[in-house]
RNA sequence: GGGGUGGUAGUUCAGCUGGUUAGAACGCCGGCCUGUCACGCCGGAGGCCGCGGGUUCGAGUCCCGUCCACCCCGCCA
């Protein structure tokens, strides 16, 4: 790849070699750190490809030495000078260009700098990296930093593995509008006012769903599109209110065929980004997934899998209790535990399962000879379903059925992660499918769809909607997890405007509000609908992955804080009273 | 909406149970240094101790409130 074409440079500052000894050089750059020897400086620029140190010495020109002393960390320079071999002993191994250097023959400062809020090049290793605070405030600079320029570069092989695939897949990659009509299931949305049209308001989408599905209707047979999606709700590490998704929809699909185009998709990212070649990718059910984890998105890189124990006839009072309330009690056993895990770190994962509305947490040691802790009131007989060795520690989890299986399934992980069960550097990919189709709202107490509204039952499920059994109704869905990470998801969808209006009915949706909300989606699959099913990957998740972060800010180039704001840009922020006026909106703050 | 951690020099941090003039490292400014690569040495500047109240003879330190950053629960079809 060539980089200098028609401009200045002659090279990149990662290009020089001992080889090239003798060839006049141009390099542009910035000001990686400077070495005043006082009889000779070492200037070390870096550009996005490397380092390259450029020596300024009694051989050089007085105007070479004016300028060499002017020169501050960060100023852009151009110098211009003769690549030399380093002698033996002046080579540094530890530089792709460690063998040769740069006499100057011409030190030309581009541009200055104010001093700078923190150390951005090599020289920032000695300091810590700053509060991600002043980090996004001067987003500019951090983004000079080499290891968040290789997560964007990173990214960048993945939008285009992603566009070559799905091209050469006979995909074919359509835009649908950001201004959109809002509806009120899912998230909260972003809201964007009508000026022609007082009162009333656009949504920001919070994925293309519609739109994708029309497009089947339209009959684009395969659809792509890498899109941002927006999402009024509270951040985590892994969620930004404006993200981006690789949006896909096929038509004619089943959940095999699907599977099979996008482990391709997957197997090429991790191939040409990381350069393994994946496994299989395996497949759970959902009711899988949480009888063995506990929770829907498993990291499968380690094992500690819960037990399920049969508990007829147990008299242990905290177990009793949970059953008799209709609720679970199931274990886990870590291999060595006895001894790895003191009382305190015990007591710290009692606290830690409490987050998740659990009460506690039971525990015991197995002995040579039977157990110690609490579980050594239960029945023993019991307590050998569990399968453990002298030397294991067993957890055991009592309670209501929901917050059993997400408090142990969070320790799982919590626990792995403590004592270094998990490889970092693999990779764990699992599909869950089967999802439930539906359940209760908490607060209202009505059913809602899982998925969306537009998911298929599965075929067998279908006579279940509207009744009693309502809750056991099974989805053609699919979760694509990796390494505990939720990063894609999606269903077969219903083309059946009749099956589409019985499942509506089912969540309590009238014909009237159903048509208010979804009334084109309802036309469309009325003229012609074929089958069809797709889903989305959550980009920033997948780079995530891909560059070994666990914070997606460090992927996306301009993000927002857990307030939502942009710290560098200043927004969200107050605007001209004259263009609310202009919109029909009066503030009320 | 709730819980947790943090906020002291440009940056990263220290500052014990309240006590005289708030320190260090890196960076910045000035000087010295001909082979450095975290260069080294000497000197200097730089502080609304996040903000607002309160307790006290006295607050960086204790109390209340508030703002900001991060992590988590709820939330995220």
């Amino acid at each position: 790849m060539s980089t200098v074409g028609l401009s200045r440079r002659t090279h990149d500052c990662g290009a020089l070699r001992p080889s090239d000894a003798g060839s006049t050089v141009i390099l542009q750059g910035w000001v990686d750190s400077v070495r005043d020897n006082g009889g000779v400086i070492f200037l070390l620029i870096r550009d996005r490809y490397g380092l390259t140190q450029v020596t300024v010495d009694d051989r050089c020109a007085p105007a070479v030495w004016e300028n060499a002393r002017k020169v501050r960390l960060e100023y852009v320079v151009e110098v211009e000078g003769t690549a030399m071999a380093r002698a033996p002993g002046a080579v540094n191994p530890d530089m792709a260009t460690g063998g040769v250097e740069v006499l100057a023959t011409r030190v030309t400062i581009l541009s200055r700098t104010r001093p700078l809020p923190f150390a951005v090049g090599s020289g920032g290793a000695k300091a810590a990296l700053p509060s991600e605070e002043v980090r996004l405030t001067y987003r500019y600079l951090d983004l000079r930093r080499p290891e968040m320029q290789r997560r964007l570069f990173i990214r960048h092989r993945a939008y285009q593995v992603t566009r070559r695939y799905l091209d050469a897949h006979g995909f074919t990659e359509v835009e649908t509008p950001i201004l959109n009509k809002s509806t009120p299931e899912g998230a909260r949305d972003y809201l964007v006012p009508s000026r022609v049209h007082p009162g009333h308001w656009y949504a920001l989408p919070q994925s293309p769903q519609i739109f994708k599905q029309i497009l089947m209707i339209a009959g684009f047979d395969r659809y792509f599109q890498i899109c941002k999606c927006f999402r009024d709700e509270d951040l985590r590490a892994d969620r930004q209110p404006e993200f981006t998704q690789i949006d896909i929809e096929i038509s004619f699909a089943t959940w095999p065929l699907v599977k099979e185009l996008m482990d391709g998709l997957i197997q090429s990212l991790f191939q040409e980004i990381q350069g393994i070649t994946l496994p299989p990718i395996p497949v759970l059910s959902y009711a899988e997934a949480i009888a063995r984890y506990g929770v829907d998105n498993p990291d499968i890189r380690f094992g500690l899998e819960h037990i399920g124990l049969d508990w007829a006839g147990t008299e242990f009072r905290v177990v009793r209790g949970a059953l008799d309330a209709g609720g679970i009690a199931k274990g886990m056993v870590i291999p060595g535990g006895a001894t790895r895990a003191s009382r305190k770190v015990i007591d710290a994962w009692t606290e830690f399962v409490k987050r998740y509305r659990l009460g506690g947490l039971l525990w015991g040691k197995r002995t040579d000879t039977g157990w110690s802790g609490p579980l050594s009131k239960v029945e023993p007989a019991l307590l050998d379903q569990l399968g453990a060795n002298p030397g294991d520690l067993a957890l055991v989890a009592a309670g209501p059925a929901p917050h059993v299986h997400t408090a142990l399934g969070r320790l799982r992980s919590h626990v792995a992660e403590q004592l270094g069960l998990i490889d970092p550097d693999s990779f764990g990919l699992v599909w869950i499918n089967a999802f439930p189709a539906f359940e209760r709202d908490e607060e209202t107490g009505r059913w809602v769809a899982v998925h969306h509204p537009f998911t298929k039952p599965l075929d067998e499920h279908i006579p279940l909607m509207g009744t009693d059994r309502m809750g056991e109704v099974l989805s053609d869905a699919y979760d694509l997890v990796c390494n505990g990470y939720e990063i894609g998801g999606g269903s077969i969808r219903i083309h059946d405007q009749a099956l589409q209006a019985r499942v509506f009915e089912a969540l309590g949706l009238s014909e009237e509000e159903a048509r208010h909300k979804f009334g084109f989606l309802l036309d469309a699959l009325s003229y012609g609908a074929p089958p069809h099913g797709g889903l989305a990957f959550g980009f920033d998740r997948l780079v995530m992955i891909l560059s070994g972060t666990d914070n997606i800010r460090d992927v996306i180039a301009f993000p927002k804080t857990t307030t939502a704001q942009d710290l560098m840009a200043g927004s969200p922020s107050t605007v001209d009273p004259a263009q609310l006026e202009e919109l029909w909106v009066r503030n009320t703050v």
